[in-house]
DNA sequence: GCGCCGCGCTTAATCGTTTAATCAATTGCA
DNA sequence: TGCAATTGATTAAACGATTAAGCGCGGCGC
């Protein structure tokens, strides 16, 4: 019944080559005293079967599944892709493959997922929490990708810094209202991207704050966000807290025959595919993605080479904060100084 | 130094109720003869332990992992997050797992890619093909989501459809003459899409395609698509083969003082995140990713509780085709006919 | 020359599960 | 009553790897 593996197996190399299956598992992995003659022999014998060691006989025997899981909650993220792809390329650098798990938005199936794949045995996991979810430690190292300013966190991109670099690009571009919009308020990391706008913003600016989550919540989804009334009364730059909502306002003021960025400018955050191919394309702020995973999967794999015991716990990186960088493009300009004119009528 | 594992195995389950192992093995699975008594307080006791079996002892007993693995060579499409997600649900659904695996891009990294899956041991894999690459079946079961068009494909959404809705919808608009944008013509996804839209004209309509990395090759990565000019040649209609290009679309026209759906309409495929959200938002195709992820995995666990050897084969599904849903929004509206008369001016 | 040490390899135990084979005890049937 | 069939459990052998322990054997020091 059960089905064999068709390749071959330790015996069977030990056996074709007249020595012990424990000499060809030194020889392979390098480990015991076999001599060097032997070792050449073994391997090249090994190439030649293609012999791939059985995962499932090495996770028994050493406890380890060489797996790291990948917990999303959100992920209808469109971050998703890069994070994803990052993380498996760290992971399977570092030897590891990337079990995902999803609990489709629903916070409460977060702990279902994390289960599920402590069931599949994972030696550690990825979690990229949804808003302000605190992850409660499962029973395998854990690293937290969010931002800073969560507790237990361990990387994440410098969305604090970001939002000063979009801060100080508008400044220079001689911006004094700026609107920041963003979707969730409870997002810790929109509310250190917005932070760093603030704290960014130079003496004689100002920026006011609009939640679209909020603002659904009354008016409907999809509803507009009345951006062509806040241009009328002097904001002259509308910086979104991530790309999709630089999308969404860049075409509303783009429908009400406001130009852009002749008339405002429009900034994001993340730098999501389409930001190069809009017209007209997004000024935003990049993560380094690439870094990020590296950095949470070497922590990972740190702990889980460390720890004799598979105890559950958040771990730990030396670099906490990788810097974002400005991607400057199309959509940000010099303020218009018609927009002044139009600020002091409304007074 | 192997780390133990924390949890209770079925040695301590059995010895804990005084009985063997084997009959601790077959109360849980149900499979041999065990009194309904025994088993009851089998079950009992091992919930109460919070007893989790050991994949890696079953998966070298049964020589089957519970995992499947997803390979995705062109894991920047903005497709993924629905993809894994459904994939996720589906094989979670039926007891597996997902490895994920890219090869960022590199299409000869495709192949590498699905061999790191097998030497972790999956029991099948999903394969949506990047572009024209057929893949070449591995040592397991392959399901391919692609088109109907590819050969080996085992079910996808049923593009060619979704074009004929597209074309359909923009007929009843009253609009003559669309244009088809793609981004590469050798993806038979788009191909596909393209045909159904070529098929559903009624007569009197014509069409004319651009293709938008043909474009970019000469003029230039992020280039204008000059779709002003096709309005003038009296285009009234701009079929995306998907939202992203849509989204290009739309933008450029907006910023060319165009205005949609006034003036010209526009549609897209795949219901993308940002497609409801953009201003006017987008009239486009949604895929049952859902139904799909569940044909694939399902015909994917079916081939390996069936076949006793893991043979590499290309799997196939009763349904091939899942119909497409056309989902109308703000973007396509009532054809101009002020553009009938640049078209009468331009002839 | 004797004992000791280190090298190179083997032996054997072990991880946790499944499952075929076995066996004692009870039931069924003639 | 005697023999076979069934039930309810056990025993033991895998699966494929890792690794501590053991064992000749040759060389070295004293």
């Amino acid at each position: 019944m059960a089905s064999q593996r068709p390749g071959p197996n330790l015996n069977r190399i030990a056996t074709s080559l007249g020595v012990s299956v424990a000499t060809v598992s030194n020889a392979l992995s390098g480990k015991g005293r076999v001599s060097d003659a032997l070792i050449e022999r073994i391997r090249a014998h090994a190439a030649e079967l293609g012999y791939v060691p059985s995962q499932a006989g090495r996770a028994l025997r050493t406890g380890r599944s060489g797996v790291l899981g990948l917990v999303l909650p959100d992920i209808a993220n469109p971050l998703f892709p890069k994070i994803a792809q990052a993380i498996e390329y760290a992971a399977s650098a570092a030897g590891y493959g990337v079990l995902i798990a999803d609990s489709r938005g629903d916070i409460t199936a977060q702990t279902e997922a994390i289960n599920r794949l402590v069931e599949r045995g994972v030696d550690g996991m990825v979690v990229v929490p949804r808003r302000a979810t605190r992850i409660s430690a499962a029973s395998c190292p854990v690293a937290v990708i969010d931002t800073a300013s969560t507790p237990g966190n361990t990387v994440a991109a410098d969305h604090w810094q970001g939002g000063k670099e979009i801060a100080a690009h508008l400044a220079g571009l001689g911006h004094k209202q700026i609107l920041i919009i963003g979707n969730n308020h409870e997002s810790n990391v929109q509310n250190d991207r917005a932070g760093g706008i603030r704290a960014g913003l130079q003496p004689g600016m100002r920026s006011e704050t609009l939640w679209i989550e909020r603002l659904e919540n009354e008016t409907g989804a999809g509803c507009r966000l009345g951006l062509a009334d806040k241009a009328r009364q002097g904001f002259t730059a509308f910086a979104a807290l991530s790309d999709l909502q630089a999308l969404r306002a860049l075409t509303e003021l783009q429908q009400e025959g406001i130009s852009v960025p002749a008339d405002v400018s429009v900034t994001g955050f993340d730098d999501l595919i389409w930001s190069p191919v809009v017209t007209p394309s997004l000024t935003t702020v990049r993560m380094d993605m690439d870094t990020i995973a590296e950095i949470a999967v070497s922590a990972l794999v740190d702990r889980i080479n460390e720890s004799g015991t598979r105890e559950g716990v958040l771990v730990t990186a030396e670099t906490e904060r990788v810097p974002m960088q400005l991607i400057i493009r199309q959509s940000s300009g010099l303020a218009n100084p018609a927009s002044k004119t139009s600020e002091m009528e409304n007074l």
